[in-house]
DNA sequence: AGATGAGACAAGTATAGTACAAGTGAGCGC
DNA sequence: GCGCTCACTTGTACTATACTTGTCTCATCT
């Protein structure tokens, strides 16, 4: 039993928010009632009450007075996080995780790179990082980044292999866009992924920007085809939770 | 036990709504009296009227007291089924989009099928359409969809072809799960997608749930991974809403 | 001392049902 | 034509009920 469960609106708030998450509940939808979860837990109102506020706290659900509780919209945040750290998904399931750098160097950007990143003819080295990443020695993913240099005058081949770009860069995130293709292994990444040349692959471009938009990071992943696949969550727009009698007056 | 109902008005505003875009209704006519329609639908005339005041918020319909409920005169094309429907995005770029209809009955459902819309043993009929959508005449995916019977009442092959799931299916989509993944080329789907067998396609699978968080729709789609690419936005901040689309690259 | 269980009560919401005021339009008598 | 009635409509306002959350109190257990 680990600590987190300890006690039991710790454990209900963690089968709830799984079934959030999963989809169970969309945005607007409401929960059910208290005490219909007092008696599905079997567990006092006071008890399901802890746990619905703790899941309120996090932003998670909202409730108002004699309607009930309800999914917030919120689910942005969420297939960011999700998305974002492919690595942090494996090593929280228990995975271990190992990055082995393959080449670190700083370059020339290639005409797409350079372009991607806004990079100017005259001004355009940038360092180019290529790695493949492994899970409990399998590999799963080849990850080429190419960062500009006036931002990478702090990263080493050190702090790359144990952290990741988005903790070692020294800007804040602000967002990103992700295209993703099926295309056919080539044979150097079929020998790193330890697959056959020509098997399927998933191929992920994403320009990273900091908050005031300006991109700092582009990024290739390689996935072979028959151990990963991504899950996109689409909210739908959101359903209106004021009160029916509501009314504005003048 | 209790699943909650929705709320009764909410029902009530979807199904008038589906009416109103079937073209029941035409712009500027009246719609049954609110007694009728608290007769019809067997609820109190305050539920019916939320339901009317509610599709007068989405600027669908208007009324004037003694004289009745009518259809705007230019009703506001709704937002809802917004959830990246790659035909429309094709559509609104100037592509001529046609589904043709390989397969469309009634079945049990496949294990997989049946766990995902949460059917039981006993109730597993769906109806299994299978079509190939093609814009500008060239074949860009293979979709297979399945739907509880119960809400495929209304559904026949011309509707399939002429429309979206989502525009004709009865009930309001609240959100959808997806998964992207890579894969070979089946031959079957090869020959469809004029792709040689074995050569990379992007495979999607996608669970569509109601607002009640109900399952009404598995589909399954396949591209061929050399002429399509998701993109996906990844905002931080940003409260918008962000589709994940599907775009053709050249 | 804090987590939990059980309950009572207040306040808010959705719905059903009823009643009445006010607007619309068809048909009537003139 | 005009004015009127009358049936029907929406707009609004209540009551009542069942259900919900919000907020207490008190007891039990570890």
């Amino acid at each position: 039993m680990s600590a987190r469960e300890e006690f039991r609106y710790r454990r209900i708030a963690d089968l709830l928010r799984v079934r959030i998450e999963a989809g169970e509940f969309p945005a607007g939808r409401l929960l059910p009632s208290e005490s219909d979860l007092s008696k599905a837990y079997d567990a006092s109102r006071v008890t399901v009450r802890k746990a619905l506020e703790a899941l309120r706290d996090d932003g998670l659900i909202d409730s108002r007075q004699g309607f009930g509780w309800f999914v917030a919209a919120m689910p942005v945040r969420q297939t960011l996080a999700r998305l974002a750290t492919i690595e942090g998904q494996l090593s929280s399931l228990g995975s271990a995780v190992e990055r082995r750098v393959l080449d670190f160097g700083f370059q020339r950007a290639p005409a797409r790179v350079r372009s991607q990143l806004e990079l100017t003819v005259g001004d355009d080295r940038v360092l180019h990082v290529r790695r493949v990443n492994l899970a409990d020695g399998e590999p799963f993913a080849r990850v080429t980044v190419w960062v500009p240099d006036d931002l990478a005058a702090e990263l080493s081949r050190g702090v790359v292999e144990r952290s990741t770009f988005y903790e070692a860069l020294p800007v804040t995130i602000g967002g990103a866009t992700q295209t993703i293709g099926a295309a056919a292994a080539s044979p150097s990444d079929a020998a790193l992924l330890a697959i056959p040349v020509d098997s399927p692959v998933l191929r992920c471009e994403r320009l990273t920007r900091a908050t005031d938009g300006r991109p700092v990071l582009f990024s290739e992943f390689v996935f072979p085809g028959h151990r990963t696949e991504f899950v996109v969550e689409l909210p739908q727009a959101e359903v209106s939770v004021a009160p029916t009698g509501l009314r504005l007056v003048e």
